[in-house]
DNA sequence: AGCAATCCATACCCAAAAGGTATGGGTATA
DNA sequence: TATACCCATACCTTTTGGGTATGGATTGCT
């Protein structure tokens, strides 16, 4: 049995005469006749009754029109999904994600990809650096956010911002009294850093940007994430420096100051996915990245 | 595109090798290739990722793999679904009613026919005689009940039960005194009789036993319905004679008496349908008319 | 490096089936 | 009775489903 079969006997069923029919089909009535035998051979089942005056259903053939036409239009519906599909349109995006980046820049970039792409089914999984890297290479995730490059051959490195970088300190702390605060104070205070896993991670960056100004920090605490570093600088075992991104993190109690003598007081934020992978919703996605990077980049300028 | 294209994608979809696909299809490699490859053309959309280790799934082979499978299952379903219609164990029959049948042997014959049919819908019309006949000719309804067989060329009468007659009588009425009545009684009360359509009806064979006895019957008041009937017997405004499935309708201040001198004191109960009709699905109702017939007669012996 | 094994794609052939024309048989209407 | 209408049958052509032989590309093994 065919399409084709459905087709015929739906255009028969529905006219209710084969001669009909077969002009609707643009083929000739013993052609529809012979189909329509070889349907009902096949099923072994009559479906039409043959009347001098044209045809009608049997109960089977009533139920087997109903049958036809679904089939049929989950037919046209399944090809149109797949279009759908193979325009990135419809679909999973695994997504690896790890520490403040979730906070601002792919809040922004999610809410552009689902303007555009809203039946792609979005799903975040937090993972560190390394298995984000594994998890591409074995396709259970598309793209990753990360905030130090780790140069890969197989994997391509795309920069979303560049943030600067801001003192997190408690308001009861002496350093809370100034505005912006010289970079060269982190050398005074025990400094809280994060993440430890994941290595060259964003701490290895402040102690890189300290060694470069000639000065050892004194890291009070290396925990595992920016959330339980902020947690601890609320608490008053220190002070912090994070990207700006963080500063959504509002918590009463904390305050954030700019560094006003550094300009290469910055980390990068960015994504990796595999070169080798082209899905359309992979393309798609990183359409919406460069969206953003636009919108912010004129913010900034603005 | 066809159902062959949608088993062979399948397939291949599976096996995620095109050389094994074609021996689980019994057809040879090339031909598989061709095939998806005329599938890939048609949709204008590449489902497949071939590798040196056999092929892979692009995001829109994924979905397309979905649908395909919904759709051959769906067809499954569909055959099989066509071939219980053609079985009469699916579809829908529709069935005309009138008065007291409903009482006893309708409900009896659908419990059975339910059994052996659980997903034919029934439906059920209320309508009189004449419109049964009009109806059975236009098929909107299969088969209709009634007790007086009114003979015509093209519909087929079934005897389904001969009913004897008793007296409905208000329990405060003289006649309620004995265990059994003389038919000849009748003679002396006023008489509450129905229907008054469809004629030849219960009435007329009503009047006919009294003629045959003798006699003719006083009218009190010829009503609608057996139900009417019923309720003016409760309330005082005469007697009446009913068919013995009408005793199923146990009123207070009503009572039910035979007639001990009558042998002939009965009414058919019959079917009608359309001798042209064939259905598999009349056919399974009419044998569960038999089944009942069967069993009621087996209990009158008993 | 080179050879064998695998896997998909291409070329070419045949047979089956899709689809066409001509025609016949049955039933209703003029 | 003739005619129109509708479906079925007979027979022919063309398309295409499906086969065999073979080539190009990659991986793994020696």
């Amino acid at each position: 049995m065919d399409l084709r079969h459905l087709k015929y006997f739906i255009a028969a069923a529905e006219e209710l005469n084969i001669g009909r029919a077969s002009q609707r089909l643009y083929i000739s009535q013993p052609h529809l006749t012979r189909q329509i035998q070889q349907l009902e051979e096949e099923l072994n089942i009559q479906l039409l009754l043959r009347t001098p005056k044209g045809v009608e259903l049997t109960p089977a053939g009533k139920i087997f029109l109903d049958e036809a036409r679904n089939i049929r239009s989950l037919m046209e519906q399944g090809i149109e999904r797949t279009k759908r599909a193979s325009q990135g349109k419809l679909g999973r995006l695994d997504i690896g994600i790890l520490g403040t980046g979730i906070l601002h820049a792919i809040p922004q970039i999610l809410r552009h990809f689902r303007d555009t792409h809203p039946d792609v089914k979005v799903v975040l999984h937090t993972m560190s650096k390394a298995d984000q890297i594994e998890a591409l290479r074995q396709k259970r995730i598309s793209i990753g956010f990360h905030r130090m490059p780790l140069l890969n051959v197989d994997i391509d490195n795309l920069l979303i911002i560049n943030e600067r970088l801001y003192l997190a300190v408690n308001e009861d702390h002496i350093l809370s009294r100034q505005e912006s605060v010289s970079f060269m104070e982190l050398a005074n205070y025990p400094i809280v850093l994060f993440p430890t896993e994941a290595r060259p991670n964003f701490a290895d960056r402040v102690i890189e940007l300290c060694r470069n100004k000639g000065f050892v920090p004194e890291i009070s605490q290396l925990v595992g994430d920016a959330f339980t570093g902020i947690a601890l600088v609320v608490g008053g075992f220190g002070i912090s420096v994070v990207p700006e991104s963080t500063r959504t993190l509002n918590l009463p109690g904390l305050v954030y100051r700019p560094f006003h003598d550094c300009n290469s007081a910055t980390v990068d934020f960015s994504c990796i996915y595999q070169k080798s992978e082209h899905s359309a919703i992979l393309e798609a996605f990183l359409a919406a990245i460069h969206t953003f990077k636009q919108q912010h980049e004129a913010q900034v300028i603005v």
